[in-house]
RNA sequence: GGGCGCUUAGCUCAGCGGAAGAGCACUCGGUUUACACCCGAGCGGUCACUGGUUCGAAUCCAGUAGCGCCCACCA
């Protein structure tokens, strides 16, 4: 009801938070400002990171847009930091992204894409490209990122087929790379070999089928061998049994029959062999298991392949041959069983069998000429690296997991029989005798032919650190930037994708001998839906951000993935959570609107001796400041959201603002200066600390509130515990113990929140703890006619007396004082039986002895409170 | 078969040796001159189970039971 008489302070933040405005407004312009333009010649700290790449399925997705935000963060802090700041994107897994894309188009429209040819597929690759990498773009670049996201860093493919083939050549000539016929998982929908990692182990429902070998009538020698895939006994080279084992030592080099083939195959004996399970007796198929494979090597077997490129069964000079092998298991299984042949069978039987991880077909062994790069070295080279500390596992914990992988990895196979990718740069004479490896720019002799088989993606995406910053030439990028500085990305890809960069990098040794891709490795989990369950399209509960950051807002979107954010460990992400993230971003909205209403201000000397809440919170602010600092060392994402959500909104809004209108709708006019200054520093510094998580909001915030250019170049708030007063959090727990339990008592009473109250207020407060108690609880001084109806005594001993102008509810009062009864009961009873402890009294720290002795002490005089509060109220 | 991890409020999770916490949900009250995407107050838990170590255990150790992830060539 008080007329101003000053022109009220304005700002232009219109009343309602609107997230699609803020982030139209303030993106258009900030290429030109220069922020993100990388100096090579600056004498600034350099801090880089990779940047992992985006989901095959094409688009982004909600993993790969977290994994997005949590590095933004870190390089937005950086570059508030000081440092030279570069991302090191690259065109490759957008190409990877598109050639998926093409696929899946050819599939829709019936078409085969062998028919189509390679030339053709890679001219429509081509086509889609530049919609596709204008696509990522804007995608990018709506996530607030702080990237020079130009076209021209996007079109690497030149530079990376220039390194493939370079660290190819190197490895080739070092023999580390060798073409061999080994038993490899084979994927007859995607007829390609894959590597180990890309194949899936899953439980299935099978059959064990057990089958007589020899004679089937008992007119001689006979053995029972049992299998979960019974078409492959068409392949079959001998029996194997154990040496030792006396039930066959007979047959051990004798011939049986092998049925529906007409062929006699041997009985061999080897260790592998384990006499206890089943008869003992192992068919061998060696074209087709990796066990028998390996026995047949050892014994010289025939190794006969049985089934072509897409599983059907071929050259068994049967009536099989042409059958799909799962068709072909019924078949023969039917055959063998009219022959009498089947002497048992277990169906379901519950067995492991391997999937492919893209197609999802189970794969088939198959022996098969392919590449290999020879691990041995490499990976102990990348193991060491993480063992002497050079490169940083973060959290440490899954630095086990890394060393699993690093330990025990077989030879990579690195051929595929796909249609796109590096293509081995290997090329054959003419009449095949002949073959030679080329790097870049070496041309083959006339009529040779190059190999038709492409690179696995890992072998490319593994020269990542130092391919994008220029590898294999010299240059100022990859003097500055290398090593990058971190690696973010999710635990899953680990032994994929982190394994492969650490050997070839390690390797290479880019720049001088020891050096390491990256310094830390952070790994994030993955985000789950609130039932816990993986995000996936197949399931539906997939979610495009694009929708959040329509829906919410890009900061909102992007300060929900940060909460998601902790070391190694999946999380739930919800709607709900990023409402709670919207309410956030409302909330500081609003809180800078209110504090730039009342002349908040960034503007001359920070008061040096600040009181009240002023001081309180100042002290407050540096401790936060410390803290978030801390987490960010451990890429504690979560942890530095919710320190910075509840300190803003808990104690800046929900104490702080309020507090600082006492002051400033009061009299002094320099304690309301002093409020206004204070003020504008809470927000500035809350905003710059918030400014990696939620870009778009704080850079709008942040320039109404000090009018300055922009926070992207603010710098990142410093810790100053010489500006903690002591004293200051002592005063403000005071006040917010005496408003906390005054409004408990109006709210059990049925006061409304709003009503003001006539009160007198005794006791240990000061003149500024009393100003501000009277106004938060809105109390009126008592007038002439001032009658007690209500008395209530805080725990430290402030006595308020207020005038309800009626009776209070006797009843209410009794229920709150005797809930507070037990509780202090409770406590005293607990603080009491551990003082009357002799041991804890002679084994415990004083400090702890002290604290229980306080705790006593305070239960004891609450009891003494509340029981004569309760003893003072009317009976009934 | 081998690792690793998890089990805390209805739900999702923090806490990881010295007084049980948060968000959401729920109940009650509220047009308080920033904010109903809000404010105030409240309800709700033998921290999976059983032993052990300790003056003291949600927290450390062992075992049990469920669940999850990763790895693995047992026919």
């Amino acid at each position: 009801g008080v007329t101003t008489t000053d022109p009220a302070p304005t700002t232009t933040l219109p009343a309602q938070y609107s997230p699609g405005e803020v982030e139209a407004g303030l993106y258009e312009g900030w290429e030109s400002r220069g922020y993100f333009t990388a100096d090579a010649a600056s004498d600034r700290e350099p801090f880089s990171i990779v940047i992992p790449p985006p989901n095959v399925t094409g688009g982004l997705h909600l993993g790969h847009a977290f994994e997005h935000t949590l590095m933004d963060a870190l390089v937005r802090r950086a570059r508030m930091q000081g440092k030279e700041t570069l991302w090191v994107p690259g065109m490759d897994h957008a190409s990877i992204a598109v050639h998926a894309l093409v696929e899946k188009e050819l599939a829709e429209e019936g078409t085969d894409r062998r028919a189509l040819g390679r030339e053709a597929f890679i001219e429509r690759v081509w086509q889609w490209k530049a919609a596709y990498g204008g696509q990522i773009l804007d995608q990018m670049r709506r996530l607030g990122d702080s990237v020079d996201w130009t076209r021209e860093r996007f079109t690497l493919d030149e530079g990376f087929s220039r390194a493939v083939q370079t660290m190819f050549k190197r490895l080739y000539d070092e023999g580390l790379i060798y073409r061999a016929e080994r038993l490899v998982n084979w994927s007859p929908v995607l007829r390609s070999v894959l590597s180990d990692a890309e194949v899936d182990h899953r439980e299935v429902e099978g059959e064990l089928v057990s089958i007589r070998y020899g004679a089937a009538d008992g007119s001689g020698p006979s053995l029972i061998v049992a299998t979960t895939r019974v078409e492959t006994m068409l392949g079959d080279t001998a029996v194997a049994v154990h040496p030792d084992d006396e039930r066959y030592a007979a047959l051990i080099g004798t011939d049986v029959e092998l049925p529906l083939t007409g062929r006699r195959i041997p009985v061999i004996a080897d260790g592998h062999v384990d006499p206890q399970f089943g008869t003992g007796a192992v068919k061998v198929t060696p074209a087709h298991d990796p066990n028998d494979f390996a026995i047949g090597q050892r014994h010289g077997l025939p190794m006969p392949t049985i089934m072509d490129d897409e599983g059907r069964i071929t050259a068994t000079g049967t009536d099989f041959d042409g059958m799909d092998r799962f068709e072909a298991r019924v078949a023969v299984r039917e055959r063998l069983r009219e022959q009498g042949r089947i002497v048992a069978e277990q169906r379901p039987y519950l067995h492991s069998v391997g999937h492919s991880e893209r197609s999802k077909e189970p794969i088939e062994p198959r022996l098969s000429l392919q590449w290999f790069v020879a691990v041995d070295t490499l990976a102990r080279a990348a193991g060491t690296a993480v063992r002497d500390g050079r490169v940083a596992i973060s959290p440490p914990e899954l630095a086990a997991r890394y060393f699993a992988w690093v330990d025990h990895l077989h030879d990579w196979c690195i051929s595929r029989q796909l249609w796109w990718g590096h293509r081995i740069p290997v090329w054959y004479s003419p009449d095949g005798t002949e073959q030679i490896c080329l790097g870049p720019g070496e041309e083959p002799p006339a009529g040779w032919r190059q190999d038709e088989d492409v690179l696995d993606t890992w072998f490319s995406a593994g020269l990542w650190p130092f391919s994008t910053l220029g590898w294999p030439d010299d240059t100022a990028d990859l003097r500055r930037f290398y090593p990058t500085t971190v690696l973010v990305t999710g635990y899953d890809i680990l032994f994929f994708w982190v394994v492969r960069m650490m050997m070839f990098s390690v390797h290479a040794e880019v720049n001088e001998p020891g050096s390491v891709p990256f310094g830390t490795v952070a790994l994030h989990g993955m985000l789950r839906d609130k039932q816990g369950r993986k995000m996936s399209k197949s399931r539906g509960n997939g979610v495009d951000p694009l929708d959040w950051m329509d829906a919410y807002g890009t900061d909102a979107t992007r300060f929900t993935f940060a909460r998601c954010g902790n070391p190694g460990a999946d999380a739930p992400v919800s709607e709900e959570l990023v409402q709670s993230s919207r309410s956030f971003c409302t909330k500081l909205w609003n809180a800078t609107r209110f504090a730039l209403l009342n002349g908040a201000t960034t503007d001359g000397e920070v008061p040096s001796i600040p009181t009240g809440a002023d001081a309180w919170i100042t002290g407050r602010l540096q401790q936060v400041v410390a803290d978030v600092d801390r987490l960010y060392a451990d890429f504690e994402f979560a942890k530095i959201a919710d320190l910075l959500y509840h300190f803003a909104w808990d104690e800046v809004c929900d104490w702080y603002l309020e507090l600082a209108k006492v002051t400033l709708t009061g009299d002094d006019e320099g304690a309301a200066d002093a409020t206004r200054r204070v003020l504008g520093e809470v927000l500035d510094v809350l905003l710059r600390l918030l400014h990696p998580l939620m870009p778009f909001l704080t850079e709008r915030l942040w320039i109404e509130l000090t009018g300055r250019e922009s926070v992207v170049v603010a710098a990142w708030p410093q810790a100053d515990f010489t500006r903690v007063a002591a004293g200051a959090e002592r005063e403000i727990a005071g006040v917010r113990d005496v408003v906390t339990e005054v409004r408990r008592f109006r709210s059990d009473q049925g006061l409304k929140p709003s009503q003001r109250v006539p009160a007198r207020v005794d006791g240990p407060l000061g003149d500024y703890q009393q100003r501000a108690v009277r106004h938060l609880l809105r109390l009126t001084e008592p007038g002439p006619d001032f009658t007690v109806t209500a008395a209530l005594t805080t725990a430290a001993g402030v006595r308020i007396e207020l005038d309800l102008s009626r009776a209070i509810d006797v009843a209410a009062e009794r229920a709150r004082l005797t809930k507070d009864r037990a509780a202090a009961t409770k406590e005293l009873e607990q603080a009491a039986a551990k003082l009357g402890n002799e041991a804890f009294l002679a084994k415990a720290p004083e400090k702890v002895v002290l604290g229980i002795r306080a705790r006593r002490e305070a239960a004891e005089s609450e009891l003494a409170r509340v029981g004569a509060a309760l003893s003072a109220l009317p009976v009934g």
